[in-house]
DNA sequence: CTGTTAGCGCGTTCAG
DNA sequence: CTGAACGCGCTAACAG
C-alpha cells in the first residue's frame, strides 16, 4: 500500500522471468534479448513501474535527486533559476532538494554534507567558499558539481560571461555621453565574490582610457557621490542595488543601469535597463553536466535589456 | 566512503551490542537500560552518526523529507513561506522537497504522487484542486497534509483568518473616510479559491452596512473604476496587484490597500499598507504538524502594517 | 532488558 | 543471453 508502484520482483513474476533480466531491460543493459525486453518494458509501461528511490541509491545506483546550495530566496535571481532548474529536472525524472547557506560558510558546509548523505546524484552550488583546499573536499565528495553565480577554479560554471557582460553594458553606458559613472560596490565581505570581482574589474578596465570620470561607492554612499553639473549615471551590478535607487537616479536626472533584469522589472513594470540572460538556458546546462555529464563549453548568452533609464 | 558517517552495525560493534539495541537508543524507543543508552548515545555522537534516509524509509521508518507544493515561486510569498519553512525542518532533521505545480491541476497530482513515492513524511501544499473526491484521494495517501494559501476541508491549515483580516482592513479603511473602496478582484479561473473567495466575502459584508460606495474591479479595470470626486480607495487582496497599482493611486490620490506585506515592500523601501503576519510562524505550524502531530489550534496572527497608502 | 532474524527494492556479482 | 544470491542500512518482530 505504501508504495503503490509495482516493483522488479514483481514485475519480473508477471513476465516469467528473473528479477536480473527485468534490471537489464530497464536500464538498458546490454546481454539481453530484444524481445523480452521489450515484453519486459511493454508490462513496466502497463503496469506503472517506477523505479525506487531510496532502494536504488541504497544499492548503490543513483538516486535521482539533486542538490541546490544557494544563498536565500532573498534575491529573486535565485527564484529564477531555482523554478527553471526544477521544472528542467522533473522533465528528466529528477527531483531537486534545496538548502540555504545564508552566506553562513558554517551552513554552506552542512548543506553540502547533508546533500552527500541524501547521496543526491550531483550539486548545483552558489559558493560562498573558495580555496584550494575547499575544492578538495569538494572533488573528494566524488560527484558532479557545478556552480552558480560564483566560480570556484575546478569545477564548471552554469552561468555568464560576467566579466564580458559588464564590459559591454559600460561601453554602452560610455557610448550614452555620460561623463560621471558612479560603480554600486556591494561590500565584498564574503569569501567567494568571483561575480562581483569580474564585474568590478570589467568595468574598471572598460573605463579607463575613457574620458569620464569615475567614482566607485558603497551602496549607502552611491546618492552622496552624484557630482552636479554632469551626466550622472549608476551602474549597478546586480538589480536589487539599482531598485534602491531608483528614485534617487530620478530626481536627480541620473542614468541608471541594473544587472540580473530580474523578473521583478517586467511584472512591476519597471523601467529600468539591465543585463539580461536566459536563466533556464543557465538551469539546462547546470542539470545536464549533472545528469548526463555534458560538459559545460561556452557561457549563457547575455543581452543589454533597454527601457529607458539610460 | 560514500558515506563517511558509520552505520548502526558499526557502532553497535564499537559498544559491543547488537544493532537492534543500537536502534532501541538511537530512537528513543522503551526497553533498554539508561545506561547502555548513554553509552550508545555518546559513541552515536562521538563518530558522528546520522541515520541514512534511504536506510530507513525502506525499512518502513520515516524518510526525514517533507514535500511542499506550491504554485510558483513568482509571488514572493511562496519564497518567504519557503525560506522559513526549510529552515524550521532543518532545525529537526527535516528536508524540504518543492515541487511547483505552475496553477496546473495535473500537475499538482504528478507532484503528489512524486513526492509520495520518496514517501516524504507528509506534505504542505498550496491546493488548486479541490472537492470530496480529491480529498478522499489525498486522505488516502495516510500521511499527515497541511494545507498554506487555500484550504481543503478534511486538512488542518496554516495560516491566517482570511475572513477576519479583511473585515478588519476593510473597517479601518472604512474608518479613514474613502466613500468609494475599489475592491481589485482576481480571475477566479481555477479550482480552489478559498483564500480569495474568503476575502472576497469579508470585504463584500463589511461594506454592506456601510455607507461608501463600492466596486468590485478586475485587475485591469480598477483605474477606469476611479469616480471623480470622491475619496477612492484600492483594497488589494494581493500585494502582487497593489504594486502595480501604486503608481495610479497616487497620481490620482487614491489610498491603496495591499495584503501579505510581501518583504520586498521594506526591501525596497515602497510605501504600502498592508496586511501582514509571521510566515515564519505559518511554518513552524505546518512543520509541527507534520514532524510532531502537534494539530493545529488557531490561526496565525495579522496584523496592519501601515505605511502611509490609506 | 537484549540478541537474532527477516525483509524493504534494487544493483551487482557470479554461475550457468 | 539468463537466473540465483548477496548486500546496502535500517526497522520490526520474535526469541531469549
Amino acid at each position: 500500500l505504501k508504495h503503490s508502484s509495482i516493483s522488479t520482483a514483481q514485475l519480473a513474476k508477471i513476465c516469467g522471468v528473473s528479477q536480473g533480466t527485468v534490471d537489464r531491460a530497464l536500464n538498458n543493459r546490454k546481454g539481453i534479448n530484444p524481445q523480452t525486453r521489450e515484453r519486459i518494458l511493454a508490462a513496466a509501461k502497463e503496469y506503472g513501474y517506477r523505479p525506487n528511490i531510496h532502494a536504488r541509491s541504497m544499492a548503490g545506483g543513483r538516486s535521482s535527486l539533486i542538490g541546490v546550495v544557494v544563498f536565500d530566496l532573498d534575491n529573486q535571481y535565485f527564484s529564477d533559476f531555482l523554478t527553471s532548474l526544477s521544472k528542467c529536472c522533473d522533465e528528466q525524472g529528477y527531483s531537486t532538494v534545496v538548502m540555504f547557506t545564508e552566506k553562513d560558510p558554517g551552513k554552506e558546509l552542512e548543506c553540502i554534507r547533508s546533500l552527500y548523505r541524501m547521496s543526491v546524484d550531483g550539486i548545483v552550488l552558489c559558493p560562498i567558499h573558495s580555496g584550494e583546499e575547499y575544492e578538495n573536499y569538494l572533488l573528494s565528495l566524488e560527484i558532479p558539481i557545478v556552480t552558480i553565480g560564483n566560480r570556484l577554479c575546478r569545477f564548471p560554471h552554469a552561468g555568464i560571461d560576467d566579466r564580458l557582460a559588464m564590459a559591454e553594458a559600460t561601453e554602452y553606458v560610455l557610448s550614452r555621453g555620460y561623463d560621471h559613472l558612479i560603480y554600486v560596490k556591494p561590500r565584498l565581505g564574503q569569501q567567494n565574490t568571483s561575480a562581483q570581482t569580474l564585474r568590478l574589474e570589467a568595468f574598471l578596465e572598460t573605463t579607463a582610457a575613457a574620458s569620464a570620470a569615475v567614482t566607485v561607492a558603497a551602496p549607502d554612499t552611491a546618492e552622496a557621490s552624484l557630482l552636479p553639473h554632469r551626466q550622472n549615471v549608476f551602474i549597478c551590478p546586480t538589480d536589487v542595488y539599482a531598485l534602491r535607487l531608483l528614485r534617487v537616479a530620478r530626481e536627480n536626472a541620473a542614468g541608471i543601469l541594473g544587472f540580473d533584469n530580474l523578473r521583478l522589472l517586467d511584472q512591476l513594470d519597471i523601467r529600468l535597463d539591465s543585463v539580461s540572460y536566459d536563466v533556464s538556458q543557465a538551469a539546462r546546462l547546470a542539470a545536464a553536466y549533472i545528469i548526463d555529464g555534458t560538459p559545460v563549453t561556452a557561457p549563457v548568452r547575455h543581452t543589454l535589456i533597454l527601457r529607458g533609464s539610460i
